[in-house]
Formats: C-alpha cells, structure tokens, sequence
DNA sequence: ACAATACTTCGATACATGGCGAATTATAGG
DNA sequence: CCTATAATTCGCCATGTATCGAAGTATTGT
C-alpha cells in the first residue's frame, strides 16, 4: 500500500508530472528540469527526489552534474503509472508545450554539458 | 491535465484507495464504506465527493440510500487507474482484511438495506 | 406533523505539502 | 588553495488537506 501510495502522491502534483513527462525524451541533468520548471533549485530538487523515492525515476552521476531518468523495469507499478500518464496527457497542451521548449534547453546547455564527456 | 491531477490527487490518500478497492466486490451504501473506514460520515462523504469528481466512482440514490459504485466505460483514465491499483494491491495486506470484513458488513445491513428494494 | 435515518455541507483545527532563500556538500578548473 | 558551478539539505512561511462535530437537507415511517 505504501508503494502505491508513494506513487500517486508523487503523480499528484503538476510540476512532478511535467518533469516526468520530461524525461520521457531522456535523460536531464536538474539544470535542465530547472530551466523548464522555472522553479527555484532546492524545489526543484525536492520533487526530483520525491519522484525517486517513489521508483519513478533513477539518477547517474556525471561530474557535477547528475542525470534523471525514467524507472526502467524492475519496477512494474512504476513504469505503467508513467504508461498511463504519458497516455492521457498525450494531447495535453502543457506537455506539448513543455516538449517544444525542452529541445530548445537541451541545446542550450549541450556546450557545457558535453564538456563532461570529453575526459 | 487537469483531468489528470484530479485522479492522481484522488488516490493519493489510503482511505479513498481502501474505499475503492472495496467498491471492486460492487456498490455500497456510505453507511457502510463509513462502517468499512470507521471514520466520521462527514469525512467519508468528503473522500466520496473527491472521487465522484475525479471520476472514479458513481452514484445511486435509492431512498434515504446512496449507493456508490465504480465508474463505467466512459472515463478511460480513471478505469485504468482503477485497474492498476487493483492489479498492484492484490497482495497487500490492509486491502485483503477489508475483503474479509467487507462480506460481514454487507450482511450486517443487509437487513434494513434490503427493505429499500420492496417498493 | 413529528421523529428517525442517511447523507451532505459548514466551520474549525491539526498536520502535510509546495515554495523560497541561505547554508552545505561535492566536483571541476584556474 | 581558491573560486565557480551543480545539486542537496535546512529552516521558514503560505497554502492545502484530512479530520471532526454541529448544523442542514432529504426521505422514510409513525
């Protein structure tokens, strides 16, 4: 019970919603979801973190920097909740807005970004 | 979205998860999901209200009774939420204890329950 | 008409949650 | 080292939510 209702408790709040919707594209470093949220960082990193304690998302650490993405398998309760959002919210015109800004960001940031690939 | 959030925000709390999950065995009256949940009649009827308007769930007066009832066909999202919980709840603990009180209760009122049918 | 029952609505209260800024940790680069 | 950057944690505040009891509505039965 307490897995599902971390689960719906995260889906329960607009902000978390889009950043997985996000991520539905790949992996983004928090800067990213930042960007697209127009929140303030420790909020930001708050709902990143309430989404991974719910198994929706998993992190990997890169430098400074640290990537979110989706929960893959081991987790089924997790990825068809996201099955389902990304379902329903296919036609949602705040996903679909979210979804043309978030190439224009990944561009943004691919300089710095990609500088932590070179070593 | 909105839509959506409605329905997240619905199954976020146990006792509207529990009320759901008992409605699988068919509809109640709120005397009886009030017995089920052993909360206030003002608290239950509040959680009902908050389903009905997600959509989750449907009504039925008969008499002094209102009976409700998990939503039909008409409302994708929220009967494939329904499923889902279903499906990932199967084995939980405080879900399968309400099963078993669930019958005991139904024939508890089933006696003055039932003297709504006559007419 | 009146009392009883089923349910909802309202008002109040305690607690949870989302938001921010400041301080903290960790890493990269001069 | 020292600074800058990425991210988190912490403390605070405003808002939202779960809960209850009391009052209100509707219906049934006497």
């Amino acid at each position: 019970m307490l897995e599902i209702l971390n689960i719906t408790k995260a889906l329960s709040d607009e902000n978390r919603v889009r950043a997985l919707m996000m991520l539905s594209g790949g992996e983004m470093c928090v800067c990213q979801i930042i960007e697209m949220l127009g929140l303030a960082p420790s909020t930001v990193s708050k709902h990143m973190s309430i989404l991974r304690q719910a198994g929706l998302v998993q992190t990997r650490k890169n430098g400074r920097w640290i990537f979110y993405r989706l929960a893959d398998q081991n987790n089924p309760a997790a990825l068809e909740a996201i099955q389902w959002l990304a379902k329903h919210l296919k036609e949602d015109p705040v996903v679909a807005q979210d979804e043309n800004r978030l190439e224009e960001v990944k561009q943004m940031d691919a300089d710095k970004i990609s500088e932590c690939y070179k070593s």
